[in-house]
DNA sequence: GCGATTTCGCAAACCGATTTGCCGCGGCTA
DNA sequence: TAGCCGCGGCAAATCGGTTTGCGAAATCGC
């Protein structure tokens, strides 16, 4: 049996082979063909030292002809820069983080940068594995939102020069990472008095988990506390950030002795799980109880009635993430930590 | 002046450096430790070719104690592959993809390889600047959904041995490159035949724009053509895919003699847009109007009614699309371009 | 018109791994 | 005991660029 010539052009196809796979253009061959040495050619692409006029032009025409594109690896292995940058997050699938990192692939695509996305499900050691294995890949920086990590998991790479920014509160503590965080206590504290004035006193409150930051109730405590009113604490209900647990929370709220005109939720999610057990009995929103949520999620818009919320700005948060990075990355700034605080805007629709 | 010892150790923090970015470990550091040649210290690593276990017990409490991690971009130019595949699609913050995207990252991700997601906003120009982009960046693989991309273009990256495989059906005529696609005639149909069977044979349709790939629409026609009712081109009415464009459809067809029983809408996003056309009516769903949507995206059990839909399963796409890939790039596989078909199933809520 | 400086290009070192070719050694066969 | 083979290890080449150091030529200042 005799093999295909592997080599054979197709009939009328000028360039294109068949199955060849013709070795790649390699800055050598421009030098070659443009009659220079390879420092040459390189100069011509990086412009860090003066090239002659009509020697550039040589170059330039041979680099077209050739149609030549350097290589991005052996280029990132002798300046040490990967032109990468690497984005954790819990999941991809929850519809904050794609915003989010939008606007962190937005800003840094920009310049150049193209970004790893890892989906750690709020696994600290996800977490951990994808540091470390993005820092093998030699990433020039890392954006991280996480549950888990501390300041001192992250020391060694921070050490090595690795800019590392983080979203969200928990990596506080290190003078060399950067945080960017939706000014939640802001925002909640808005949402409240929003309540306060057009409800009346009796607004109570549906808190997430308790490991999470309690911001968000800070927020809420501080407006009672402004308008002097007194924090009733049977008015303070544990949701666990999902729909059901929302649903679960009113109902104890609705079955209190004095039940609340309106609720302030932590998340939307909430929120949406509050309506259901208001409809449930039978009472409807706003005319019987007010609801407002958090964040803003895409959704929000599209039940019935519309959520009133507070908008969580995603895309900003990413772009903010990406920026702090980049100062560090390509503008050499290498002082001390910075943090970003970004404002959460009161979305008034129909539920409260 | 005096600069500060930048090999000044923090008092009793160990190892930690406290400006000094201690330089980088590499293997002859640990060649040199175990006191063999780099050459041992790679083999030990790779098991490519056989080491006496006393020295490898040696290389490897040399990695250990100097917690070294080989370099991923020299390994990558060497070896020539990157582990980085791309995954090309219009855009992150549309729900589908998401879930795509993840599908893609855990069925990849497993093997050790890590992805670039570029958001092309549908742009045939940045489709084209992200492929040359990554392909510089020499990933081993590309998988896109794209829009204006046409296989002539993808061409010469296919030839150079770039796996390529196309999610949707628009590059379906190059024989190296895969396809998976949901299959959407036969999703159409079912979903069809259950409005048929529910409601009579009054089913109207709701199609997207014209340029787009017409499999609903074709689905929509067979259904009728099997349960032997005539097609009534004014029963079918052209959307733009848009919430809007769904509610000017479905008032036009509540405009016309006699109006629908039942609609199936090419997206969920004009099915909701038909909803509200429906509602401002003051016809009620499903009782006056049946209504279905396709994609079944992430909200459409959260608006009221909850929407009957077809599942576009984004996670199965993602994740054949990677098998396909990695078919190629890790499993040698050099074949003919191979057709996977995603079954899309009807989910019956209470819209329809 | 002459030394000083700038311009322009080349050869070679370098980045950090993998891979190839070779060699010494010990064990086995004939 | 000569010849052969497999094992385990090393030196050197390689991947494809960038960067450094040097020298020849051109330009400048006076």
């Amino acid at each position: 049996m005799v093999l295909e010539d592997p080599g054979l052009t197709r009939p009328g196809s000028g360039e294109v082979k068949r199955f060849a796979r013709t070795r790649r253009i390699t800055i050598d061959d421009v030098a070659a063909r443009a009659g220079v040495s390879k420092t040459t050619v390189s100069h011509v692409l990086s412009g860090k030292r003066p090239v002659r006029a009509d020697t550039r032009r040589r170059v330039e025409r041979a680099i077209h002809e050739l149609d030549y594109r350097p290589d991005f690896i052996a280029r990132s292995l002798r300046t040490r820069q990967s032109h990468i940058a690497a984005l954790v997050i819990p999941d991809i699938t929850n519809p904050f983080f794609p915003v989010m990192a939008r606007g962190f692939e937005d800003a840094l695509g920009q310049s150049g940068y193209r970004t790893f996305i890892c989906n750690t499900d709020s696994l600290r050691e996800q977490e951990l594995a994808f540091v470390t294995d993005v820092a093998s890949r030699r990433v020039d920086g890392i954006a991280m939102v996480s549950h888990h990590v501390h300041a001192r998991d992250v020391e060694g790479f921070v050490q090595n020069g690795m800019p590392i920014v983080s979203i969200g509160s928990l990596i506080v503590d290190h003078p060399l990472v950067d945080v960017v965080m939706g000014d939640d206590e802001r925002g909640a504290r808005d949402a409240t008095e929003f309540l306060l004035e057009r409800y009346g006193p009796n607004v109570a409150h549906i808190s997430g988990s308790a490991e999470g930051p309690p911001a968000r109730e800070t927020g809420y405590r501080e407006a009672l506390a402004a308008a002097s009113v007194r924090v009733r604490s049977d008015l303070i209900v544990e949701g666990d950030w999902t729909r059901a647990g929302g649903a679960e929370a009113m109902r104890t709220l609705l079955d209190r002795p004095s039940p609340p005109r309106a609720v302030f939720c932590a998340n939307d999610l909430m929120a949406l799980g509050a309506l259901d057990a208001v409809e449930e009995r039978g009472l409807r929103v706003p005319d019987d109880v007010a609801l407002l949520g958090y964040d803003d999620v895409e959704w929000a818009s599209l039940v019935r009635p519309p959520l009133t919320t507070v908008l969580n700005p995603a895309y900003d948060t990413g772009r903010a993430a990406a920026n702090l990075l980049f100062d560090r990355i390509a503008r050499g700034y290498e002082g001390a930590r910075r943090v970003v605080r970004i404002t959460c805007d009161l979305v008034v629709r129909e539920s409260a």
